[in-house]
DNA sequence: CTGGTGACCATTA
DNA sequence: TTAATGGCCACCA
């Protein structure tokens, strides 16, 4: 079987990455790339994203840029859903940014220790 | 083919 | 804080 590098594949690696984010959590598009085994591919994570087939429930909502906003126009109602979307899950825009601190997804790290 | 654009990012000023 | 720059590269006119 080609194992390789095709556009679909890379897009396989990126949708199966996104379905690992927890619920609650949320990781930037960096973060995204490098975990599919496609570091500074950031840009692809969005396309991947965009490109997500219809009836495919895969959570693009829990991934946001590096500064922790989102990435879609404001005035959009795309930014709307989105926001609500994680509002749904506890995570609030605070100033228009998450509070990566609290709700950045850290690949096995324990949630011993709460942060207030 | 070329050039512009974009759900990005780290660095530099 | 904002702005510019270079890297990355799929997609489209």
């Amino acid at each position: 079987m080609g194992r390789g590098d095709t556009l679909s594949e890379n897009y396989q690696r990126i949708w199966k990455t996104v379905s690992r984010i927890p619920k609650g959590k949320v990781a930037s598009y960096g973060l995204v790339a490098s975990c599919s085994g496609l570091p500074r591919r950031a840009r692809l994570v969005g396309t991947a994203l965009r490109n997500v087939p219809p009836g495919v429930d895969i959570p693009w909502y829990r991934v946001i840029n590096a500064h922790g906003r989102i990435s879609l126009p404001r005035s959009s109602g795309a930014y709307e859903r989105q926001r609500s979307l994680l509002a749904k899950e506890g995570i609030l825009l605070v100033g228009g940014k998450v509070d990566l601190k609290r709700h950045g997804w850290k690949k096995g790290r324990k949630s011993t220790s709460a942060r207030l």
